[in-house]
DNA sequence: AATTAGCACTCAAAGCTTGCGAGTGCTAGG
DNA sequence: CCTAGCACTCGCAAGCTTTGAGTGCTAATT
C-alpha cells in the first residue's frame, strides 16, 4: 500500500468532510476523486489511517472523518497556495483608501472576516521603540492627574497616575516642563535613565517617581495590547457545525482576550510563515472545537499579529492564502 | 372579570415563562400564584388576554406565552424597583478602583453583562466643549501627518490629514507652532474662528485649511461614537431559548453599530429613566427576537448611553434594575 | 353576572417498530 | 498488492401509537 497514496486518500477525506460536513465513505472516495483504486483499497488505506489516528467513524456503519490529527497532516502536507486574482485585487482596493492606522486595521478585521468567512482577529501594531515627542501633563483631579506621551512615530499613549500630595498648579506646571526637557528626543531606556535622575533631584516633589515610571511605561508602550474582531456572527452559521455551547465558550474566549492573545504569540513566534492550531492544540478548553490559522505583520521588528478562528471543519487551504495575502498587504501598509 | 385580575394573570404568564421557558397553563398558574381563583376563570381571563393580542398559543394543545405586545403591557405596568444591596455594593467596589476613564467604561459593560446576564453595550461619553490643551503634528509621511489634540478635559484625539505638497521640516514645524499659538485655550468654536484666519494669512501654506479642518473636528471630539461590548456569549446560553440563526444575526447587528447606535440614541432620547423596546418594536429586522433595555447617562448635557440586549424573554424587572443602577453609577463616575 | 366543575376534544412530543441502505471488515481469488 | 464479493452492523427516517397537558364549551353553582 502505496505510502503515496494513502495521504492522497486522508487528503481526499479531508476536502470531502469540510465540502459536506458528512462523513465520507469508501465508494463516494473511489468515485468522486478518481484515484484510480476500488472502494476495496481505500477501505484498507482507511483502516491504516484510523490505526494511526488520522480519521475516525462517528459510528460503525458511517463514514470517516478526520480527527485533529488528521487535520495537522493534512495541513502539514499542504503547498502554500496562492489567493485567485479577484480576491487579491478586493484587497489591495478595499485597504487603498484607508486613511489611517485605525482605519487600515478595522477594515483589514473585516476584510479577513469575509474572505475566510471566519472570525477575525488583528492586533494593533505593537510599537518598536521610539523617540518621546512630547510628554502632556493633564491635572484630571486634585490628586489625579493623565499624563499623555506622544511619540515620535504618531503614537499615542495615556495613564492615569495618583498623587500622594496635592501640588499647586505652579508645582505641577513645572514638573511637566523639566519632564519635557529631560525626555525630548529620547527612546524609552534613555528617559528611563534621565527620568530617575530627575526624581532623585534634591527638594523634588514626592510623586516624581509614581509619574516618572508612567511616562515610561507609556513610552513602552504600555501593556496594552488592543486586537479588533470581526465576523463573530460566523460561528453561528449553521454550517460550521458548532453547537450552541461551543459557541458559547468561543465567544467567551474572544472576549477575555488575555489568553487568546498569548496563544496567537506562541503561534507566530514559532513560525515564520502562516501557522495553524487545531482543537486540542490550542491547549485551551473552550477552543477545542476550533482552529486558528495566524500570521505576523509588520515587518522584523514588530511582532503584531493577525488570524482567522473557526471551527476545525474549516477550508485551511483558502483561509490560509487569505491570513497569508492580508499579513502581506497589511504589512506593506503599517510600513508606510 | 374584573380588569386588575387580568393585568395579574399577565403578569404571572411573563413571570411564569421567564423563569421557565415553557408555555404555562391554567391549572399551574392557580397553584403557583395564588390568585385565588379556579383554572377554569383563569381560562377565561386568558381567552379575553389572548382576543387583545396579549399572549398566544404555539399551538393548540399548549400553555400561553407572551407576545411582543403582552411584554409591552407587563413592562408598563411595572414598578421600578431597586436593585439588590449586595449588587449594589459590587456596583460601587467594582467601579471604585478604575483608574481612568477607559477603565469606568470597560469595567461598567463587564458589570452590566455580568448583572443582567445580557449582552451589554455602554457608549462613550460623548465629549462636551473643553479647551484646547495642545495640538501635536507629527509627520507620518512626505505628504502625511497626524495631528494629535489634547483637550484641557484630559481627552486626546487625532486624525491623519494628507498634504498637497511635500513642506521642508521647518515649514511644517512652524505651522505646527503658529496652529498651537491660535488655538491655545480655546473652545472648538473659537479655535475655528481662529484657525480660519490663519489659514488665510498671506503666503500661507496650501495644506492649511485641510489642517485648520482637521484639527477642530478633532477638538469637536469627531464623530467618532466608539461603544464596547460584553457579554456576547450569553446570547448563546441555550436558556435563551434563541437558535443559531437569530444569534447570528443579532452579532451581526452588533458589529455593525450604526443601526444599533441609532435605535439606542432613539430609545433615550424619549424617555428620562431606562426605556425599553421590544422585538418588532426595535424595527430592525435582525433584531425582531431581542429587547433592548437603555438608558442614557452623564447628566443633562452629554447624550451618552448604555443598555443591555437578550432574548424578549428575558427578566425585564431584573435588567431594567441592573440598567438603571449602572447608569446612575456611571454618571456619578464620569462626572469626577 | 361571575365563577366553577366536568368533560370531550386536540395535538405536540415522546416512544416504539420497522425497513433501508450506507458503510464496513473479511476472505478468497486475480 | 489489489479487487470482487459477501455477510454484517447500526444509525436514520418514516410511520405508528400512546400519553398527557391544555383547551373550550356547557351546565351547575354562588
Amino acid at each position: 500500500m502505496s505510502e503515496e497514496r494513502r495521504r492522497a486518500v486522508l487528503h481526499a477525506i479531508v476536502e470531502g468532510y469540510v465540502a459536506t460536513s458528512e462523513p465520507v465513505g469508501s465508494k463516494a472516495l473511489a468515485q468522486a476523486h478518481h484515484l484510480g483504486v476500488s472502494p476495496a483499497t481505500i477501505r484498507n488505506d482507511m483502516a491504516a489511517l484510523e490505526e494511526d489516528g488520522l480519521i475516525a467513524q462517528p459510528h460503525t456503519s458511517a463514514g470517516r472523518i478526520p480527527t485533529d490529527k488528521g487535520y495537522r497532516s493534512f495541513v502539514d502536507h499542504l503547498a502554500a497556495q496562492a489567493l485567485p486574482e479577484p480576491e487579491k485585487r478586493a484587497i489591495s482596493t478595499f485597504l487603498a483608501d484607508a486613511v489611517d492606522l485605525n482605519d487600515v486595521v478595522e477594515r483589514s478585521v473585516k476584510l479577513l472576516s469575509d474572505l475566510t468567512r471566519q472570525v477575525a482577529v488583528v492586533q494593533y501594531p505593537t510599537v518598536r521603540e521610539s523617540m518621546i515627542r512630547r510628554v502632556e501633563m493633564v491635572r484630571s483631579g486634585p490628586q489625579r492627574a493623565l499624563v499623555i506621551v506622544v511619540s515620535a512615530d504618531a503614537r499615542v499613549e495615556q495613564a492615569t497616575v495618583f498623587l500622594d500630595d496635592e501640588p499647586s498648579d505652579e508645582v505641577f506646571e513645572r514638573a511637566a516642563r523639566e519632564i519635557n526637557e529631560v525626555t525630548h528626543g529620547l527612546g524609552s531606556a534613555d528617559a528611563a535613565r534621565g527620568l530617575e535622575e530627575w526624581a532623585r533631584r534634591p527638594g523634588q516633589v514626592s510623586w516624581a517617581a509614581t509619574v516618572a515610571s508612567a511616562v515610561v511605561e507609556a513610552a513602552k508602550g504600555g501593556t496594552v495590547e488592543r486586537v479588533v474582531f470581526a465576523g463573530t456572527s460566523n460561528l453561528a452559521r449553521p454550517s460550521t457545525g458548532l453547537e450552541q455551547g461551543a459557541i458559547g465558550s468561543v465567544l467567551d474566549a474572544i472576549e477575555e482576550q488575555v489568553v487568546l492573545l498569548r496563544l496567537l504569540h506562541e503561534m507566530t513566534q514559532s513560525a515564520a510563515d502562516v501557522s495553524v492550531r487545531i482543537g486540542e492544540e490550542t491547549s485551551y478548553e473552550p477552543l477545542t472545537k476550533t482552529a486558528i490559522v495566524a500570521a505576523g505583520y509588520g515587518g522584523a521588528g514588530s511582532d503584531a499579529l493577525l488570524g482567522a478562528l473557526g471551527p476545525t471543519r474549516m477550508d485551511y487551504q483558502g483561509t490560509m492564502a487569505a491570513v497569508r495575502a492580508v499579513a502581506r498587504y497589511l504589512s506593506r501598509a503599517v510600513e508606510k
